[in-house]
DNA sequence: GTATCAGTTTGAGTTAACTCCAAGTCAAGC
DNA sequence: GCTTGACTTGGAGTTAACTCAAACTGATAC
């Protein structure tokens, strides 16, 4: 697979995808004679989780930090899951965090709803 | 109060609420004598909404857009309802998003502790 | 009455994560 | 054999959101 269609297929523009494999998010991608790289399926599998990952707000130097023991093999078989359970907490976190807020918001536009029916009464903030 | 005050017991550092001001997310800071700020209990407030729907991922940009429709006063109502309505609906998506990476998260993990106990087989990332 | 300290302003610097650009290469079509 | 178009690289530029620095001021402690 080309880096153009990688791109379409991950929705994920091609500079960023070189700037991911520059800094170590993904490995060895193959090159074709001329040197044009040639993405697996692997790859691709490789590409959606670090897109996953990072909409989840995991950083690039955690996903690097990821990769980087990957290649040191199974000796860093507990060092990845302790990682990655790691950032699944903070995910939690975070996601508490976000339901709060959302009710937050509910509750406030609850209350712009009444001020809006009852002859335009402002509020505070 | 002053800032370091607000500082306190925000969690929030004396440049970075200079910053919010400067910036619109907190309008008419009142002053001493000196021309110091002094803040008040509603100032807080605005400022912990403000902490809040920040650390929901809520731009700079558009809360700035929403205590500037504040500042137009009660004319302004339903269209701070509709932006407040807008974020809700973004915020949900990303919930959901997170909800079902947390997932992920977990069978990977998972994965990982199958690994580690059947003699350490590697996986694929 | 001067040293200290918490505040002030303006403007520059930082960081993460891209995103863009220029100059070059290679394979395919004509 | 030349043009075209998709790729390559290295490095510079951008954006959001702070964060820091320098020079200054006003009130309090001694």
């Amino acid at each position: 697979m080309t880096i153009s269609e990688v791109s379409k297929r991950c929705n994920i523009s091609p500079d960023t995808l070189r700037y991911y494999e520059k800094v170590g998010l993904l490995s060895d991608v193959n090159r074709t004679a001329g040197g044009i790289r040639d993405y697996t399926e692997q790859d691709c599998a490789q590409i959606e989780f670090v897109k996953c990952m990072r909409s989840a707000g995991l950083s690039i130097e955690i996903l690097r930090k990821y990769f980087e023991l990957f290649k040191r093999g199974k000796r860093t078989l507990k060092a990845r899951r302790e990682l990655l359970a790691t950032e699944r907490k903070a995910l939690q976190g975070r996601l508490e965090e976000l339901q709060d807020t959302l009710k937050r918001l509910d509750y406030k536009i609850s209350v712009y709803d009444k001020a809006i029916a009852s002859k335009d009464k402002e509020l505070k903030f």
